[in-house]
DNA sequence: CTGATTGACGTTTTT
DNA sequence: CGTCAATCAG
């Protein structure tokens, strides 16, 4: 039985979507088609840039669920929580009112999160865990880092996470990792990494890879619990199976070895994950290790103009490894790629932004059509300030700024705290803030004697208090936020319902807007922290509304793992309507009408730390990252990049990045060297 | 313990 | 040029 299909307008969360999403089944192109047919047994798909690859997935569950299988036996694990958001709806388009339970789609991170809510303690850890973000993560590394007293110039808590990191998503325990650290600095990472261990177990905390890490334990070491996991999913499918690392293929290939029903899509020539421990053999060798796979190729991009396109084709033919495949465009145009020098980078982003304000308010070119790409996270700033000072609604679409911002780290730390009154990591963090007469010197000085004597924080505040051993305006203190604490949890147990307006309350109780006004002088900016204040709770209210069982542990577990609920309406129109400023990492999988790729310099794309690195394969990362910007146009794309640039104080001239040669043809270089002359 | 001032120093991407 | 940590005077 073949379901009909019904063409659908579908919204994207980035504005438009292409054409190319809305048409029905009948317009898919024969391997499109075949693809979509496959129902069992292994797939790979392997496709370009601008294929309709996700749309692939889409219309293969659609099919699946037409033909007779029940929505929640259909695991599809995307990127993002965006993605998952958007290729629910998308299905949800696709069969109209014919969708009437939630198929299981996720991250890796929201699967694993499901699967050791229910079974952790089987690992040793409590029922009740947290999840550290990467703040969390930051100040952990950064605290055993001072206890083996190493300084932060040998090893910064950033580079340790990422090294740890890659430890293990390969497996790699911190007794193992000892064996293979190579150098002084891997040595040190292995001390750190053994404390940093430590310090999450004991705390009944677990970081980002720990989730997938104890997920795969669990089905190793627990076959009851696999078996029914396996049970429980009869196909599953993978989205941008190009940044799959170690872990997460353990856990997939567990998943699947009974039934075999794997279908995964991918671009090799879009993983720019590899420094995350993404491994792109997987996508390579996927006929090794599921023997009789299908492989459907999709080459026919549908997204960006024909100019584009060969750009993007020069420019990737320079890597080695990989798949090789050469995107048709489906579309001419007769606007050219563009290439422009600017003096300075203030020049740039003014000229950049100009021009797009030209095209808005002379051309009547809708403001969601422009994205802004750029490398790091430092270059937005000047484009910012420009755009504000051009009138010129714009929306930054950080990772994760909203999460960075220190009021929502705060109260985010006191819902810890009462969710788990044993987090003591939260406990510390907000023990002091607003100053209430708790210094570094009192809690530093309760912490270490609660863990040296492996007892809670608070039987030891307590004694202290009493015997006199802290400060008497410290020893009140603590006694009272003790007694605070305790009110307040007694307050949020049993999930209440009305726990917006609790938190209100709380943030009122503890005078928060008085710490605010405290720390910023400036009334605007004021006015600014207390809207991050209100976002917080709305964002809050906003998940109770939607879910049926709300539960603070449920809400700081999305928190964590960046999965912010529908964002108010206001924002989300703004949102539609407004310039889009990203960086690559984050556009991947996105498109826009008219792209800006700015700063194209050697040192910021390829960046420069994987230029010194001499490893060819940091280079090839970063062309693959400026293939994914470069294809994220559909008509019109401009490369730009300043002559020269201020580094910490002195302007310096820059170098033109290596790609945009490379992705030149010759005639254009010829031209251009005529000119020159 | 808190709040202000001075100095050193800095290389990236994020679930 | 910024940021942030260390330092010093209430």
């Amino acid at each position: 039985m073949v379901p009909r299909f019904r063409a659908a307008p579908v919204q994207s969360t980035c504005g438009s979507l292409s054409e190319f999403m809305r048409v029905d089944l009948s317009s898919l192109n024969a391997p499109q088609k075949s693809a979509v047919r496959t129902l069992d047994g292994p797939l790979l798909v392997l496709a370009g840039a601008g294929t309709g690859k996700t749309r692939v997935i889409t219309m293969r569950m659609a099919e699946l669920i037409g033909s007779g299988v029940p929505p929640e036996k259909i695991l599809s694990v995307t990127f993002t929580n965006k993605a998952a958001k958007e290729m629910l709806e998308r299905t949800r388009a696709i069969l109209g009112g014919r969708l009437k339970t939630r198929p299981w789609i996720s991250t890796f991170h929201a699967l694993c999160v499901s699967l050791l809510r229910q079974d952790i303690s089987r690992l040793g850890y409590p029922q009740k865990f947290t999840i550290l973000d990467r703040g969390d993560q930051e100040s952990v590394a950064r605290s055993v880092l001072r206890d083996i007293r190493v300084t932060e110039k040998s090893l910064r808590p950033g580079d340790l996470l990422g090294i740890i990191s890659r430890w293990k998503s390969a497996g790699l325990s911190p007794l193992r990792a000892a064996h293979e650290a190579v150098d002084d600095r891997e040595y040190l990472a292995t001390m750190a990494y053994r404390r940093y261990q430590d310090r999450l177990r004991s705390t009944g905390s677990v970081d980002f890879d720990d989730l997938l890490l104890l997920a795969a334990e669990l089905f190793e070491e627990h076959p009851d619990v696999l078996d029914r996991h396996q049970q429980r999913f009869s196909h599953v499918q993978i989205d941008e199976y190009q940044d799959t690392n170690g872990i997460q293929f353990r856990l997939i290939e567990a998943l699947v070895r009974k039934h075999r029903n794997l279908c995964v899509v991918g671009d090799d020539d879009q993983s720019i994950y590899g420094w995350r421990g993404a491994d792109v053999q997987h996508i390579l060798n996927f006929g090794r290790y599921f023997p009789g796979a299908q492989v459907v190729r999709l080459e026919d991009n549908y997204r960006c103009t024909d100019q584009i396109l060969a750009h993007a084709n020069r420019l990737v033919r320079h890597n080695r490894g990989r798949h090789g495949k050469v995107l048709r465009a489906s579309k001419t145009s007769s606007h050219e790629v563009r290439f422009l020098n600017y003096p300075d980078e203030q020049l740039e982003a003014e000229k950049v932004v100009f021009e797009i304000r030209f095209h808005i308010q002379q051309k009547g070119v809708p403001a969601g059509d422009f994205a802004i790409l750029f490398r790091t996270n430092e270059q937005p700033r000047l484009f910012e300030s420009e755009l504000r000072r051009q009138g010129v609604p714009y929306l930054l679409v950080g990772s994760q700024s909203f999460f960075d911002r220190k009021e929502i780290k705060d109260l985010m730390c006191y819902l810890k705290v009462l969710d788990r009154p044993e987090d003591e990591q939260s406990l510390l963090r907000i023990i002091n803030v607003p100053s209430r007469g708790i210094g570094p010197g009192t809690s530093g000085k309760l912490l270490e004697r609660a863990v040296k004597e492996g007892r809670p924080f608070w039987d030891v505040a307590g004694e202290a208090a009493r015997a006199g051993d802290v400060p008497k305006k410290a020893a009140q203190a603590l006694l009272e936020f003790r007694d605070l604490l305790r009110s307040w949890q007694v307050r949020f147990q049993n999930r209440p319902r009305d726990m917006a307006a609790l938190t209100r309350e709380l943030i009122d109780a503890i005078h928060y807007d008085r710490e605010i006004e405290k720390q910023y002088p400036d009334p605007q900016q004021q006015l600014g922290r207390q809207a991050v204040v209100d976002e917080f709770i709305d964002a809050l209210a906003g998940y109770v509304e939607k879910t049926p069982d709300p539960s603070l542990t449920e809400f700081l577990d999305n928190c964590s793992l960046n999965d912010r609920d529908e964002e108010p309406d206001k924002e989300q129109q703004a949102a539609e309507n407004a310039v889009k400023l990203m960086t690559l990492h984050s556009a991947k999988g996105l498109e826009f009408p008219r792209v800006y790729m700015v700063g194209m310099e050697e040192g910021i794309l390829p960046h420069k730390r994987s230029v010194d690195a001499e490893d060819e394969r940091g280079i090839e990362e970063e062309r693959r990252l400026c293939y994914v910007g470069v294809t994220r146009a559909r008509d019109h794309l401009t490369l730009s990049r300043a002559e020269s640039r201020i580094k910490w104080g002195s302007r310096r001239p820059t170098i033109p990045s290596r790609f945009l040669d490379e992705m030149r043809s010759e005639e254009d270089l010829e031209t251009e060297l005529e000119a020159g002359e």
